[in-house]
DNA sequence: AAGAAAGTTAAATAAATACTTAATAAATTT
DNA sequence: AAATTTATTAAGTATTTATTTAACTTTCTT
């Protein structure tokens, strides 16, 4: 047999890795660890994986998989699964991307404007304090009334992501954005 | 003067200190390298500025700011402003929080999009071509299909993405999500 | 309850990446 | 056109982050 022809098996191997390779890839850009968007990647074409089974397929150290799963948990792209009469812990990858898109970004975007709405609010309340305060110069006062603005102003964006990232969880952006149409 | 009276202007800047950290860490999270989200948010309060003005602000090297302001102008969170008769090239940050928005997720997702449906129409050929071969097992062509048919499902969330871009850049998300609408 | 198997935590190592210094290129002024 | 100022590229260094090895804890089985 000609070494150009390939087995079945292998070609299957090669097609998987090509999208493996581009899933992973584009994980690592948003910040998450190579070795946890390999897994990930990984579990996408399996039912369910065991710690080991993850250690052996992507050749790398138990605790790496351990903490990688984790991390996938977390972000609600990985799920615990119950298989009884088996000792050793399941695990699946969430297949439907856009429950992973949910879970990844309605996350950071909840965190993001929860951190800066809490920072923009000691902010302000400094600045409404120099504001207030008689040593203050004219000049001051105008730097300080133009940055508690600025924040004011921002506060739409954060409630805005707030609102973005509920719509999500809630589905209710199917209704204006439907996954089924093709373009 | 007692120590625990503080002066207006450094009272200004530890509130601006605090947002400017506040900002760079969600930054950070993006995946934006610590220098590059420093600079954004500083500039944040900044009318424009120099690369020495920010290597003075930032107390950093004028190479590394140069890199993180091109980062910046790639992700449409930071523009080059035309300063008459000023030697020095001169930079704004992008205020308004929606339009960074847009820069910096549209441009990933379309990435995300092309790069992923890419692979996926690959991997779909190879697939194709192992459910064609007599070479190929009941069993191997099973999986073929399944493979196939998992990958075929997926390019809905693509779309969907590209959409999303889409309506994001047009605008016409905010006729679903007004901006000014207060929780 | 003791032993074994699986999983996690902690410390150490390896790898990646961000940044700086030094050198080069580009642009503006005299 | 030469010189000076500004910006960028490249090479080297330092820091951070990811991963592994080793120790420990938990959980299950007999």
């Amino acid at each position: 047999m000609s070494e150009s022809i390939e087995q079945p098996q292998s070609k299957i191997d090669e097609a998987k890795n090509k999208v493996i390779g581009s899933i992973a890839e584009t994980m690592d850009l948003y910040g998450v660890t190579p070795a946890a968007a390999n897994l990930y990647a990984t579990m996408y074409f399996k039912d369910q994986m065991t710690l080991d089974e993850m250690r052996e397929e992507l050749g790398m150290s138990k605790p790496s998989m351990s903490t990688s799963v984790r991390r996938l948990q977390e972000i609600k792209m990985v799920k615990k699964t119950f298989t009884p009469g088996f000792r050793k812990h399941t695990y699946a990858a969430e297949k439907d991307f856009f429950r992973s898109f949910m879970g990844f970004y309605c996350q950071m975007w909840e965190r993001e404007a929860k951190m800066n709405l809490d920072a923009i609010e000691e902010a302000q309340e400094d600045f409404i304090d120099v504001i207030k305060d008689s040593n203050s110069t004219p000049d001051i006062v105008a730097t300080a009334k133009k940055h508690y603005d600025q924040l004011e102003e921002s506060k739409t964006y954060y409630h805005w992501l707030n609102d973005l990232a509920e719509s999500i969880r809630s589905g209710k952006i199917y209704e204006f954005l439907p996954t089924d149409q093709q373009d």
